[in-house]
DNA sequence: GCCGTTTTCGGCCCGACTGTTTTCAGTCG
């Protein structure tokens, strides 16, 4: 654990705080909504300090949004963001809409490849899909002066601030060139103050609700545009499933979305409904009690705000269009390009409502998502992998991952009990660990140099005493075998890349996780050689929370990755996936390029708490996201041949039976 | 601007809702 993450330990009440927010139910959940939206109204953007409302995610450190140019990024990233801006400024300027598009695919193809750009050749940028001839001449020429002059060019047009103004809901491009060209607006104040001198009044297509509209949009991009924790919106989601679900003619009720997906983060929440008959439906969702606003209402689609600022969308369709609207509400939206594209291709048109021949108009399939794709060629792929980062070509090649489950994992290698900083004893912990059915679980407090947390010798040689008496005690409920119980530790990576204790006493330890806990502002080249030096200790066997982000909080460690999975791979030390919802760390993305270098990973919960077990789903989640399959997660093998993995190189031990 | 087992040119995903219009453009997902 790092500090602030749960509190300081010297603040037991904050943690027992947080720790508490997540014991209650999703309808304790939406308690909490109420009191934070009544009792914040945020317009001026500060942070509020209660620890359940740090639970929205500031623009800016999330993964998903441009980086940072001040910030040490990926080359991939940079350009990413730069062939974004070109795209944006594009549609603004009125520009080829096709070409708009071909640069965001391009944009977001060269964000996700694997393959630093900085160092491909015209022929390697060219093997990147949507990169043809003129776009990898603008990644040389940006790599070669620093800059692309055709964006340049652009952005002689448009001021920075008009592009800022299509970030307003319900204002668009051609609504922001508009107020740009006919009244010279740039910047979301100016906008604001025309509006209030009655200076939009005379545009073409700008009436009083446009105006109405456009002030609330700048509200809620200054207040709560922010996106959610995924398990904010998971708790949000299953009551709102929960209760829809309870109304009359409902036949069947799911989230889709992101949220299905398993985004870290997640910007509103899509809920589809199946049903003869929508307007039930429709009315018992805007009168959900967390319902502060309604934003569009409709037969086939209502949207609403909650009062915590998050937007959540209900659609509802006939039954028998349930598979084609559960695979087109799922997205991404850049999935759903690709698979539409195939259908173009064979004659079909795929919509929401169902697969269907262009010529005769007849529905071809609907019902399941299998069925659908299965027309277009296609195995049924996973929600996590839809993000058109390869599953479609994989898929047509019936080459898609099998990927890791939640059922597959066979234990947790790294959590915590009340020796350091844990809410429950050993014997809860473990209890609560059988109950999942885990074939091990492994207890890895915190070591001594993380001085707060008061370790010796003496205590955590006491506390293996204790883990070998209870070893195989615990059974879940009506299971025979017992839970075979890991004695480990959570070392610091000192700034220097030591750990708490020297081999001969790790030697002693089943499991060691090692994780970096401050000094995060060393260099790269210090961070990186840090994390390596950790690597190759033979007595450690995985890097916790690896880059220590705390989404929306915390930036990643500035580290060279490359070498840390590189070092991982080498010398048999498996990277962490914490599946802790404020960190998921390692992100999908980084898994992606780690598992290319043949790392293993563990899915750790991390838990300080019984409650915290159950956050493994958003970490199996992660690791679906990653392409993950089971042979790549340690944590769902057998006892015996994890054991040998964790052996490592370590020298004068051997292998417990 | 990219791309090709129909294509090196002519395509490029589809529908809902809103607001300003009076048949549709813009925005969104």
């Amino acid at each position: 654990m790092s500090p602030g993450t749960r509190g300081h330990p010297r603040e037991p009440g904050r943690e027992r705080a947080a720790g508490l927010r997540r014991t209650t139910s999703a309808a304790g959940q939406v308690v909490a909504d109420h009191q934070s939206g009544e009792g914040s109204r945020r317009h001026d953007g500060e942070r509020p300090e209660e620890p359940f409302l740090l639970r929205f995610v500031p623009k800016g450190l999330n993964g998903s949004v441009p980086a940072h140019p001040d910030s040490m990024t990926r080359s991939n990233d940079e350009v990413a963001a730069l062939f974004q801006e070109y795209a944006d400024l594009i549609s603004i300027t009125g520009g080829d809409a096709y070409k708009a598009r071909v640069y965001e695919k391009a944009a977001r193809a060269i964000g996700g490849y694997h393959a630093d750009v900085s160092t491909l050749d015209a022929k390697g940028l060219q093997e990147i899909p949507g990169v043809g001839k003129s776009i990898a001449e603008k990644v040389a020429e940006y790599f070669r002066t620093g800059s692309v002059s055709a964006v340049d060019e652009v952005r002689t047009k448009i001021p920075a601030g008009v592009r800022r103004l299509t970030a307003i809901p319900t204002l668009g491009p051609k609504k922001a060139l508009a107020v740009y060209e006919e009244l010279g607006i740039s910047s979301v104040d100016e906008l604001v103050d025309a509006i209030h001198a009655e200076k939009l009044r005379d545009l073409k297509g700008f009436g009083p609700r446009t105006e109405e509209n456009i002030l609330h949009g700048v509200e809620l991009l200054q207040s709560s545009g922010d996106r959610v924790l995924l398990d904010v919106a998971m708790d949000l989601a299953d009551d709102i499933v929960g209760q829809l679900s309870r109304v009359t003619g409902c036949r069947r009720c799911t989230y889709a979305g992101s949220l299905r997906r398993v985004r870290e983060t997640v910007g509103d929440i899509d809920v589809l409904a199946a049903a003869q008959k929508s307007g039930r439906l429709m009315d018992a969702f805007t009168e959900l009690p967390y319902v502060a606003e309604v934003i569009a209402h409709g037969r086939a689609k209502t949207s609403v705000r909650t009062v915590k600022g998050l937007a959540v969308d209900l659609r509802v369709v006939p039954p028998d269009s349930w598979g084609a609207a559960q695979q087109y509400f799922t997205g991404s939206k850049a999935h759903n390009i690709r698979t539409r594209e195939l259908a173009v291709r064979e004659g079909l048109k795929l919509s929401e409502y169902g697969l269907f021949d262009v010529e005769s108009g007849e529905k071809i399939v609907s019902e399941t998502e299998e069925e659908v794709y299965a027309r277009l060629g296609l195995p049924w792929i996973a929600p996590p992998l839809r993000e058109d980062r390869g599953e479609i070509e994989a898929g047509l090649r019936d080459e898609l991952p099998d990927l890791v489950g939640e059922s597959d994992l066979r234990g947790d290698l790294h959590t915590h009990t009340d020796l350091t900083d844990g809410l429950a004893p050993l014997e809860e912990m473990a209890q609560a660990a059988a109950e999942r059915g885990y074939a091990y679980y492994a207890i890895t407090d915190h070591g001594p140099n993380l001085y707060m947390q008061q370790m010796t010798e003496e205590r955590i040689l006491a506390q293996r005493e204790q883990v070998r008496e209870l070893d195989g005690t615990y059974h879940k409920r009506g299971g025979r075998r017992g839970m075979r119980l890991l004695h480990g530790v959570e070392l610091n990576i000192d700034p220097d890349g030591d750990v708490d204790w020297p081999e001969e006493f790790l030697a002693g330890f089943d499991v060691c996780v090692a994780s970096v806990h401050s000094h995060f502002n060393q260099t790269r080249g210090a961070l990186t050689r840090r994390i390596v030096r950790a690597c190759e200790n033979p007595c450690v066997n995985i890097i916790g929370h690896p880059t220590t982000r705390l989404i929306g909080k915390r930036p990643p460690l500035d580290v060279d990755l490359d070498e840390v999975f590189a070092a991982c791979a080498r010398t048999g030390t498996a990277l962490e996936i914490n599946a802790h919802p404020d960190r998921l760390d390692l992100r999908d993305e980084d898994i992606l390029r780690a598992r290319r270098y043949g790392a293993k990973f563990a899915v750790d919960s991390d838990a300080h708490s019984v409650l915290h077990l159950a956050n493994m789903r958003y970490g199996v989640g992660t690791a679906q996201r990653g392409w993950l399959t089971k042979d790549d997660v340690i944590n769902t093998w057998p006892e015996t041949r994890l054991r040998h993995f964790l052996d490592k190189g370590r020298t004068g031990r051997t292998s417990r039976p």
